[in-house]
RNA sequence: GGCGGAGUAGCUCAGUUGGUUAGAGCAGCGGAAUCAUAAUCCGCGUGUCGGGGGUUCAAGUCCCUCCUCCGCUACCA
């Protein structure tokens, strides 16, 4: 059985997630692992909270909780919400696991006895009233070329420059706004990404799974000459900087840097999967262990993609052991907000605990799916949101099963009619939904989740026009025999897209099924005839029209939610 | 500045390795049907494929150049 382990980008402790990160990782993960589940193979979904770093720690402290509680929490919410959705991870993990700990550990002890770690002194800037060591983006002041009075210490938003923090201007903090700032020395561990150039290129030159965004970006920072890294920083937050449980030297009051143990979460969240289920980890993680024939794919927005191309691969290429590497890479673009940005700092947009509130998961997982930024970026708004969860869901899916259900039940009875010979109006169906099915599928296994859901509507469509060509409603006058095969058939096409529908709105998947008695059979994706499937369901079978599986959209609802989110200001 | 992405019908977008009259959904117009959430089905598009130049028998699809928008640029994650 084919093994497919799946990973969405980590999202980031500090707050609720907006649409955009739904959109550009998690969503598309639960979708495609959906899929592959439904094909019978073995599908491992794992997500995690990273939340190691400064903006954990500064979000804390303004929540007025210690980070350690602020984390708990915040994991806790994000894991709420993310089931809410329907993400049906197989583990939501967190990367301050004392797994997580460990392996980040056990990969900077491998990694320094290969001679890939040395330590370093460098220069940092400390804020005396802050008592804490600034990264350099917390340093702000006036840039040096533009004058600009808010640049940060990194770059300076006004003229795009990139800057040190110590050429900045009257300098202050970020935090506290103090300037009583000074230089120190700062002892930390580097990594030596130099020193694996040739070896990360070979590894890049044969990946054959990556979209050739991933392979660029991995190209382009492979030829400008891979950076050493310090992969520890000065913050009491994050994995401890121990080897073999012994304390290092001067780095008591340091940690790894979060981006060096947060790709490691990915495993660590496998390690969490593993105590609590008596799962196997290292036969997904371990090519020495039975990983060798596992498919990895990873879902992650274009940020990310040069640390899951080069920088996490240089972790685990470095450390020579076997470990698993990805084989399938699937980036997206940005979800915008009436063409402007998402911020979770700022709180513009749509966060997933709004959106829930508003509306069913469903109506959300279909819009962001069938609209996922995937060639470029995709603009959300609420105009656009309604006209497609009310023509695709309310009117062309929904619509179909209401008035087949309803004109089965008052005609047959509820229950499904025998008798009948298929015809022309069944010879066409059976050849749309033969091409279709199969349409689909590829589009899935390919993951261009846009031309999957358009398939998929189309499928739908489909299914009203069939009723329209066999037209039970006319028949059930004149030849009940050919009515009873009309609404039969139109039933058995409501249980076909109940199956094709799971992957995205599984939830609704449910209740059709649940209408057609079907609860608790299971979702496999179907793989025979059309014929074979549209005659799945016998004569004599009960069913009940469901309530109304979506309701529309109305112009009100969008005029204040408009108002109340401030579409399109700013 | 460098790198990458985008610029195709009113709107949102498809357009494989260059090759018949450039496609889909939405909106709009006309018609059919009346089982259904006034839903559905059918028909209707003369678009300078951002501008300009080039290669080619042939370019939206390759090359050059210019314009516009966006993202990344590695101590925010």
């Amino acid at each position: 059985m084919p093994r497919i382990l799946v990973t969405s980008a980590l999202p980031y402790i500090n707050g609720i997630k907006h649409l955009g990160n739904l959109a550009g990782s998690m969503l598309p993960a639960d979708v495609y692992a959906r899929f592959e589940r439904m094909r019978g193979h073995d599908v491992l979904a794992i997500c995690a909270t990273d939340e190691h770093g400064t903006p954990a720690e500064l979000a804390a402290a303004a929540a007025g909780q210690d980070v350690r509680t602020y984390c708990d929490e915040q994991h806790e919410i994000q894991k709420a919400l993310g089931e809410r959705f329907g993400l049906a991870w197989d583990y939501f993990g967190r990367t301050s696991s004392p797994q997580n700990a460990e392996l980040t550990q056990h990969f900077a002890r491998v990694l320094e006895d290969k001679g890939l770690i040395e330590e370093v002194v460098e220069k940092q800037i400390y804020s005396i009233d802050d008592g804490r060591f600034l990264p350099d983006r917390y340093v702000q002041g006036t840039c040096p070329t533009c004058k600009h009075e808010k640049a940060r210490g990194d770059q300076c938003d006004n003229c795009g420059r990139l800057l040190d923090p110590v050429d900045l201007i009257d300098p202050y903090s970020a935090i506290s706004g103090s300037k009583n700032l000074e230089v120190r020395d700062t002892r930390h561990l580097r990594l030596l990404q130099t020193r694996m150039e040739n070896r990360l290129r070979s590894w890049v030159d044969a990946a054959d799974g990556w979209p050739s965004l991933a392979k660029s970006i991995a190209y382009k920072w492979l030829d400008e000459g891979l950076r050493d890294r310090t992969i520890t920083r000065d913050l009491s937050w994050g994995v401890p900087v121990v080897r073999e449980g012994q304390a290092r030297e001067g780095f008591e009051d340091k940690v790894f840097y979060v981006w060096f143990d947060a790709p490691v979460g990915y495993i660590g969240a496998t390690v969490e999967w593993a105590d609590k289920t008596g799962g196997d980890w290292q036969s997904w993680w371990r090519t020495d262990e039975g990983a060798g024939d596992v498919t990895y794919v990873q879902f992650m927005g274009k940020d990310n993609v040069a640390f899951h191309t080069v920088s996490f691969p240089a972790t685990i290429l470095g450390s020579d052991e076997p470990w698993k590497t990805v084989d399938r890479l699937k980036a997206f673009n940005w979800l915008t907000w009436y063409g402007g940005k998402f911020s979770t700092s700022e709180k513009r947009g749509v966060f997933m605990d709004q959106a829930i509130d508003l509306l069913p998961a469903d109506y959300w997982r279909w819009y962001l799916t069938a609209g996922a930024p995937e060639g470029g970026d995709a603009q959300f708004t609420w105009e656009h949101f309604q006209s497609v969860v009310n023509k695709d869901l309310a009117d062309v899916l929904g619509n179909f099963v209401n008035r087949i259900l309803r004109f089965g039940n008052s005609r047959f009875d509820g229950e499904i009619p025998a008798g009948g010979e298929p015809g022309e109006a069944e010879s066409w169906l059976y050849e749309e939904v033969d091409a279709g099915l199969k349409t689909i599928a590829e589009h899935y296994q390919a993951m261009e989740f846009r031309k999957a859901m358009a398939e998929t509507r189309a499928l739908w469509a489909a299914g009203n026009e069939y009723l329209t060509r066999a037209e039970p409603w006319s028949h059930f006058k004149t030849d009940r025999e050919r009515a009873a095969l009309g609404v039969r058939t139109g039933i058995n096409l409501c249980r076909l897209f109940a199956l094709v529908a799971h992957p995205v709105i599984p939830f609704t998947a449910d209740k059709i099924m649940a209408a057609l008695g079907l609860s608790g059979e299971g979702f496999d994706w179907p793989e025979a005839s059309a014929q074979e499937i549209l005659t799945a369901l016998p004569p004599g079978g009960a069913f009940t029209p469901p309530d109304v599986l979506f309701a529309k959209i109305e112009d009100d609802a969008v005029a204040e939610w408009s108002e109340r989110f401030g579409g399109g200001q700013e």
